[in-house]
DNA sequence: ATCCTAATGCAACTGTTGTCGCAGTAGGGA
DNA sequence: TCCCTACTGCGACAACAGTTGCATTAGGAT
């Protein structure tokens, strides 16, 4: 299908290639840069298939065949954006790496439209959810690596999870801002790291641990 | 007291009340059934203005001339919703308490397809958006008493933030449950809960201090 | 250089969304 | 009872979204 065909172009998987060569891929990236475009200057409600077809200078009918919807379109640009070389801080302790990461994620999303835009999308968009779900997912599969490192310091015992963690810590930034859309607030994003860096040292991230 | 919810979301102030007798009040009992039927018979991608009107038997015109558009047949649902008499549990402490809420918050999220419209809609709508913070700061403020009744007990430091407790222990079933798409997980809910309860039993969540 | 065909351009078409002007209906007050 | 007018119904309309059939273009291989 030819939502398929986007897809593949994006990871690169080169499964079925069938023209990867100048032209298919020269109107891929004049069609995505121009879905980033007008995600950074008109938010996504101004992101129509035919607003980003004009503006790439492409014709309407094959950003539909290639992207289907304006949700594939934003999957499409996500896959992208997880290929690049983001690692989380090192500070030196579990409380400042998370403290960090919270920093991060208030910046993103009150930064750039662009992460808001995803995040309404993937409400619309069976595709654009699945790409969102991947991108977070290897996000937090990368902060992993605060908690190893909290661990090898002692900080938290073993068979701590990393991911409950970084979700803990970083879970109440998402909800103030995302959903009850009040200001960045770094005073929250510390409380909730210091909160969660207690908690796990205590071990109550312990997997098949817990309370009960 | 709909009646009065009705006016406020429209947008027309409640202060002028123009004709509140029967067919006005019959049409928007129609509508708003008409909406909620649809929201959990075929989901929010179902839920366009003319099905609506069309299930109510009132004609297009009517809705989009009262309700503007989907956002605002949300919200006036929404705003009758948050009239209901909910109370957070009361366990005995203050982990229970915050586990309660968060198996509550899971089954709301996961169980009625309601909500996930809501805020699907949440961002797409102005109206809808506004709605849904009222409902949800109202929601917090009622589970305030959940932290008064831990610092009754001595369980919390005095000065301690009870919005910021209960978003800090709700938030990583929100995260998980809406953003993350992950299936409802009761060990989150009750690891979130009972961190967010150290922290907090820690002095961790007193308004002015936090760490650094 | 030539051919094959995937990918694109093009135009016409359908269905949906949202708006507008006008006429008809039904509360509520006199 | 009668009138006023807010509200609703109705149809036409414009704008947009999405699809389809066909002609054209341009990689890539022979």
């Amino acid at each position: 299908m030819t939502a398929g065909g986007a897809a593949s172009a994006i990871g690169g998987t080169a499964a079925v290639v069938r023209r990867p060569g100048g032209r298919s891929a020269r109107i891929r990236a004049q069609v995505l840069e121009a879905v980033r475009e007008l995600l950074v200057e008109q938010g996504f409600d101004a992101l129509s298939v035919d607003a980003v077809a004009e503006r790439a200078a492409v014709h309407r009918t094959t950003v539909y065949r290639r992207w289907r919807d304006v949700g594939g379109l934003l999957a499409d640009v996500l896959d992208a954006a997880g290929d690049d070389g983001w690692q989380p801080p090192d500070t030196g302790t579990l409380e400042g790496d998370l403290t960090a990461v919270n920093g991060e994620v208030e910046v993103g999303l009150t930064g750039e439209p662009v992460t808001a835009a995803l995040i309404a999308a993937s409400f619309r968009s069976t595709q654009a959810a699945e790409a969102l779900r991947r991108f977070w997912d290897e996000r937090y599969e990368r902060c992993a690596v605060v908690v190893e490192r909290a661990l090898a310091r002692g900080e938290v015992p073993e068979g701590t999870c990393a991911r409950r963690v970084v979700v803990a810590a970083t879970a109440p930034v998402y909800q103030q801002v995302l959903l009850l859309r009040g200001g960045a607030d770094p005073t929250l994003a510390r409380q909730a790291a210091a909160g969660v860096a207690l908690a796990a040292s205590q071990g109550l991230f312990v997997v098949g641990e817990g309370p009960g």
